[in-house]
RNA sequence: GGAGGAGUGUCCGAGUGGUUAAAGGAGACGGACUGUAAAUCCGUUCGCUAUGCGUACGCUGGUUCGAAUCCAGCCUCCUCCA
């Protein structure tokens, strides 16, 4: 019945996570016979990771799960160069200190999917500042230069496309590849790494690498990308208005987080409940069966399950109760996400606008006054028309908190202390 | 080095002296309808102590009562030639 020999590449194949494979019989033995190490590469411009990055944190937890030791390699050296794609303005430059923050931060989100540790099963964080900033240009040319065929790179679909079109691609972009070519053939020698995993668009560069190790004489190596995911009505993942769908808890509250998956789409609920959930699948295909309204409830086991992997399972269930409490019906529940009054100010009295402001249900006050015009604001489930309405004490409410609302989705409780 | 072209709001893109905070589209948000979905329809979409004020059309200066629009210099990008 299963299609591989390895529990790892069955367990991808069946719940979609496989697009390409570089020589899939090879790989397939290799992750037969014995504890293999793969990495996957991981930018360090942002504190945290957001929901896009997901499949990839979900394949190397599968991967240690399989009986495997993953890399998740920060790319503190070609952040500290700056990816080139698609900027018509160059990035600001992130000093040291700032990536290892970020490097932290990514940590943190890690330590959540993979034990990390010495043992061979271990998962590891190496990052490729480590080798790529100190390579000295004659001596890296000398020994990796001479393996690249500019005529292969020239038929790369990702350069072809550009001068086909007659577009700009800077010697800089010309080099990605190389550098993490580069990656791979250094994670080789010092991890024994032999599979290097990523998105579908990452496949040029992943190949290069496998090339580069064939030509520098490395043990056999793999590729293998996942499909792009978007939503089935062609939105990126992983992107809301309020800005990425990020996995730490102070950047996204675990009750957003949870809401984002159970707004998800009917049609991709099958699907993301195999790549972001670890259920069984005869599980899933029955949630995925189910029909019309019906399908709430496979989207809120989703939503659930997910948040459970990120935040743990209670705060996923206190997400998921705090929802059922708040949506259906008059209820509510204190563990919306709050913001805090001091007594001072509470007594003095706080504008409406000023409030929405802070609890991050509009951007600036004039998009406060609009919504409020737009009938949109409720306080306690009541609508509020007065966008010059202040709040004193007795409105805010001593022991109940206020319940301050932006449409039918977004509530947040507002307490005195 | 030479010749030509471009730089507009979150993005795409119109606008070539005066109701221009800047057409149109996308995206996003809110409303209606639903199932906290999609699709559809309607509204909103720079900021503020707001019938007003401040910022804004690559940057700096100039012409003018008045500039995104004209002039000069600069920067960046693209195309062609060497």
């Amino acid at each position: 019945m299963a299609r591989f020999k390895s529990d790892f590449l069955n367990t991808l194949s069946e719940r979609g996570f496989i697009h390409q494979i570089s020589d899939e019989t090879g790989l397939d033995a290799q992750l037969a016979k014995e504890t293999t190490t793969a990495y996957i590469g991981f930018d360090c411009t942002a504190p945290s990771l957001h929901a896009g990055s997901l499949v990839q944190i979900m394949i190397l937890y599968w991967f240690q799960q399989t009986g495997h030791r993953p890399l998740a390699l920060m790319g503190g050296g070609t952040t500290m160069v700056g990816d080139p794609t698609g900027k018509d303005e160059s990035r600001k430059m992130l000093t040291p200190a700032d990536i290892e923050d970020n490097k932290a931060g990514i940590r943190r989100v890690f330590s959540k999917f993979l034990n990390f540790g010495d043992g061979p099963q271990d998962a590891v964080m190496p990052d490729n500042a480590e080798w790529l900033l100190s390579l000295n240009y004659v001596d890296f040319l000398r020994e990796f230069g001479k393996h690249f065929s500019v005529n292969a790179m020239l038929a790369r679909d990702a350069v072809k496309l550009r001068l086909e079109r007659e577009q700009h691609l800077s010697f800089l972009e010309f080099n990605y590849m190389i550098l993490q070519a580069y990656d791979f053939v250094e994670l080789n020698k010092r991890y024994d790494c032999r599979l290097q995993m990523g998105g579908s668009d990452q496949w040029g560069n992943i190949v290069s690498g496998v090339d580069l190790g064939r030509r520098a004489g490395t043990s056999d190596l793999f590729a293998l990308t996942t499909p792009l995911l978007a939503t089935s009505s062609g939105a990126k993942m992983g992107k809301t208005a309020a800005g990425a769908v990020w996995l730490e808890a102070d950047m996204l509250s675990e009750y957003d987080y949870w809401q984002y998956w159970r707004n998800a789409e009917d049609a991709d609920v099958g699907r993301f409940l195999k790549l972001f959930t670890t259920m069984p699948l005869d599980e899933i295909a029955r949630l995925e069966a189910l029909e019309g309204a019906e399908l709430n409830e496979a989207k809120i086991v989703l939503a659930t399950e997910a948040t459970a992997m990120v935040h743990g399972r209670e705060k996923a269930e206190q997400a998921r109760d705090t929802a059922q409490a708040t949506f259906s019906g008059a209820g509510r529940s204190d563990n919306l996400p709050t913001i805090e009054v001091s007594a001072n100010e509470a007594a003095d009295g706080i504008g409406i606008l000023a409030l929405m402001v802070r609890a991050k249900l509009a951007s600036s006050n004039g998009e406060a006054r609009r919504h409020i015009k737009g009938g949109a604001v409720k306080i306690n489930d009541k609508r509020i028309d007065d966008e010059r309405m202040v709040l004193t004490t007795t409105e805010l409410g001593g022991e109940t908190p206020m319940k301050l609302s932006l449409g039918k989705k977004k509530h947040v409780l507002v307490r005195i202390v």
